[in-house]
DNA sequence: GTCTATAAAGAGATAGAC
DNA sequence: GTCTATCTCTTTATAGAC
């Protein structure tokens, strides 16, 4: 992963030595998160690639456009599991569980992308077109638990917005422990957080 | 919970103009907070309190003292909630809720310092010291839910651990979106928190 | 307790050689 | 595609006057 460079094997294209735009990418991401965007200097994430500033900048044009490929990359997925079939048709309820566990999948698949967008303050122009994109993913489930509620298969004792704020707390907290390559993946994550935002940890007894 | 400000308990207000310690504090965690620390100059900083840097500098050693403060408060305050009696006495499960109703509390009364401590990545011997508090806090409560799943309270397909994480998921969520004056106090706020974590979102028929 | 002024280091970004 | 060297601005922090 933050290992050297390809020299003789090149997948498809270049035969060259030096990163591509993709490896640079996601080396950049993975420091991002590990500092923070605003802690980490170019100079530092040239270290880590073993490269000059001047060479990375000559992969990409700022900093901040950094951030924003990445961004893209979260946003696209998650605004995609609003368009996928399971959460376009059917009872609320069915669609709610097909959205959350899509964005878990997501989540899992993007984990540097989704984790870089989750810390994303505002403090530029880049940052608060992502938070906005955030704000409209989430008045689309906040109307689907809505509808949800009218049909009768959601509690109505919690206002839909804090219901659907409450399992987003849950999805997006797993880019603070999650890491993949461990006894759980994708679905089984996802399952852990439909049984308990369904039905809760309690046991009937 | 939190600690005396023990700072002086000293006659003598400064009758002055100017700020003492606990007022820019305050207004220190409230920026750290929108910008980000990393983002947050000093100097932004002593513009925002109408000071310049020196002046700000008189009362602080260093920013990441600033940081550290705030984040004793945080800390301590959740420490707090372990110590209560309420979550040191009587069955697991209404310890547990004893402990999440006191967690969303404190989140609540000491908003700014709980929301900077939430994003704190590491970056510095303060924020590792933080971070390891956090742990420390995290599996005194999987222990708790562990206890409970031993007495039947809580299910057991889902690891205590995984269980634990995904309710302080939603507890700690609350600092991106919760703003006291609103409609909800911090006693609602904890009933729905619980109300989703131990039954769901999901109605009986 | 606040100010002006400045030190010293680090930031993002660029020029031009190879 | 990467390098060295450098520009310019900002950063944290300090010195010393009032």
């Amino acid at each position: 992963m933050a290992d050297a460079p390809d020299t003789e094997s090149a997948p498809a294209r270049r035969g060259r030595p030096g990163y591509d735009r993709e490896q640079i990418l996601a080396i950049t991401v993975q420091v991002f998160n590990e500092q923070g965007y605003d802690a980490t200097s170019v100079a530092a994430l040239a270290d880590r690639l073993g490269l000059t500033k001047a060479a990375l900048y000559h992969h990409f044009d700022s900093k901040e456009q950094l951030l924003g490929v990445a961004l893209e990359r979260a946003l696209g997925g998650l605004e995609g599991v609003l368009r996928h079939p399971d959460a376009a048709a059917g009872p609320a309820i069915d669609r709610l569980e097909a959205v959350v566990r899509g964005a878990v999948e997501v989540l899992v698949a993007e984990l540097p992308s989704v984790t870089l967008l989750l810390r994303v303050r505002g403090n530029s122009a880049v940052e608060r077109a992502a938070l906005d994109r955030r704000r409209a993913f989430d008045q689309r489930v906040t109307a689907l638990v809505r509808q949800a509620q009218r049909e009768g298969s959601v509690r109505t004792d919690v206002s839909a917005a804090v219901v659907t704020r409450l399992i987003f707390g849950m999805v997006n907290s797993l880019v603070e422990w999650y890491r993949p390559g461990g006894a759980e993946g994708a679905a089984e994550l996802a399952a852990d957080v439909l049984a308990v935002a369904l039905d809760g940890i309690r046991t009937a007894g």
